[in-house]
DNA sequence: CTGTTAGCGCATTCAC
DNA sequence: GTGAATGCGCTAACAG
């Protein structure tokens, strides 16, 4: 019933004080000065009242309104919902609320960010963007609240992103610890920021046990169903013999693959072993269940928050180190190489 | 640069009239009787001072935020994020922010629902929730701001949901086209909305044809892979002859049911043909890709914004009837039955 | 047709 | 230690 309705005039009232010292009690500055007595008796009405203040209110106060903007390019892939719920989590937990968007970060963009945050006022901006547009951060700067990227880098702006590289190192040296030798990479946008790492890190992977390394081996797939079935099918038909195991940049990719390699009538890991990078409810959904690299995109979230955070505090944090992959999680695409 | 700066005291200013007068105009309230030339003269001012209003300031005053809280119990769920998706156009295209949350509504829900209206100040809140819990109903009265239940109907409270039933006898009737006369259906919570119109339809499109109800031919599956998976392997062991067709509540069942049927070495479509309700990009995912029935998800969600903004707004509008599913997308999971 | 006035709920500077 | 006064930016009577 009485929601909404108790402010610091009520609460101040049924203490017997002036609203200023409600404030200040409720408040806790630093350089609180208040009688134990007193501050008793004000916390005791205000909760009594379920005094709730009102963000409006203190926000035009103080130009602080507790809200974090958050601009994803989609919501359904399982990279940006994993992130959101980490950021959403420690966001809460701190205090703050999230305002989602979904436009693109790359177009339209400007427009959103204004809305954000001139019209609905954020303290600040968190932004997982699927290209390098240098323009955005300019938009970003413009709009003169901090902001943080996720995802990926760009030039020295804050941001937290994976380590793809170690990742896709990671993913290869299971596959050269079951025996493999002939490893393809379904790679991501070979110009992307992920997309390099995981090449250099697959690369790296097999310079360490002193194979060669053959381009051929490499086909672009992009982040689609559609685009996996297709290198993958690039793959098979261009290589011969064919290589024993995959790594593929995300589970969506793998997944699209996986139809090929059915198509084709391979069996899986009979005849080739899958690998693919980032773990995903997806990965336990399609058959066979995937083995992945799981990487830590909840905590990329939950850090971009309180890296922006410490922002919006006036601090001048360091953006944290690439977030290393969080484990192998085996389940039934990988075994060791036929013959 | 000069963003978030500008007021309507600088408007007036530059345009030399006072400021409620600017207030009048730029809110075009029908009582608007302002002499065209000054009109235009703050119209003028406000664009060169790229003029933005202060949605904290102005919903202080008219305790009206312009923002939709909304809370779903899972970000990934494809239902949701796309119900969210649709959300978010209309919702934006109408002036509002979208605050989320991914609480489950059923518990911790009160204390949610309080930091989204109270301490936040949104004018209204979309709630999808996953169960039938009652309470709920009460936790988002107390609130006193209007709200609107995705996804299911509780009671009379406003709600836009899909016609599962509909969607179901769809499905099955798709299957009964192709020949299919021995159809399980791998249901959803047996005790839910969705998941009793489901049943209903699968029954409804049975008895149309005359075909006999076999109870046994319906197993519970939830909502999970692993449900779907093992509902699967239910069916599998006790119906002899074993069923031609499935007719599976989600995409995410399905997808189990997939592993079930690859693992006890059946082909699909050859051996026994399956059809999920909702449309979802995992569903062209698996293999093989499966036929749905699509559900306007993303129309659920715009629906659902409307009818908020209409309650906001003070009108007593009535729930739209039950969105039917918008299609059957033909893939490679259904085919005519073995013989 | 347009200016004046009065707060919305809160934090904060300044008295006492 | 606590109260009084002020204003964040805006809208909504109420005057004129």
């Amino acid at each position: 019933m009485n929601l909404q309705r108790a402010n610091l005039k009520d609460v101040a009232r049924l203490a017997g004080v002036d609203v200023s010292t409600v404030s200040r009690v409720l408040n806790g500055s630093s350089t609180q000065r208040v009688s134990e007595e007193t501050r008793a008796r004000i916390l005791a009405a205000a909760e009594t009242l379920e005094y709730r203040p009102n963000a409006l209110a203190r926000g035009l106060r103080t130009s602080r309104v507790f809200a974090l903007g958050i601009v994803v390019p989609q919501l359904d892939n399982p990279v940006f919902s994993s992130a959101i719920r980490g950021a959403e989590l420690v966001a809460s937990a701190l205090g703050y609320s999230l305002i989602i968007s979904h436009r693109d970060p790359g177009r339209a963009a400007e427009g959103e960010y204004k809305r954000l945050t001139v019209t609905h006022g954020v303290d600040g901006l968190l932004v997982a963007s699927l290209d390098e547009d240098r323009g955005l951060i300019g938009a970003l700067e413009e709009t003169g609240v901090p902001f943080v990227l996720m995802n990926r880098r760009i030039g020295d702006a804050p941001a937290v992103a994976l380590d793809s590289q170690e990742a896709a190192r990671v993913g290869v040296e299971h596959l050269l610890d079951l025996g493999h030798r002939r490893i393809a990479h379904l790679a991501g946008r070979l110009e992307g920021f992920n997309g390099r790492a995981r090449v250099a890190g697959y690369q790296a992977a097999l310079a360490a046990r002193g194979l060669p390394l053959d381009p051929d081996l490499v086909e672009s797939a992009g982040y689609t169903v559609e685009g996996g079935t297709r290198a993958m099918q690039a793959l098979l038909a261009r290589l011969h013999p064919r290589p024993t195991a995959i790594l593929a940049a995300t589970v969506v990719s793998a997944a699209g693959a996986l139809t090929a390699l059915h198509e084709a009538g391979l069996g899986i890991p009979s005849d080739i072993s899958i690998v693919a990078i980032h773990d995903a409810p997806i990965a336990a959904m399609v058959y066979p269940a995937l083995t992945t690299v799981q990487t830590p995109t909840e905590s990329m979230g939950a850090r971009a928050v309180e890296l922006l955070i410490r922002l919006i505090a006036g601090e001048k944090p360091a953006s944290p180190p690439l977030l290393p992959p969080s484990g192998l999680i085996l389940r039934r695409s990988t075994a060791a190489p036929p013959g």
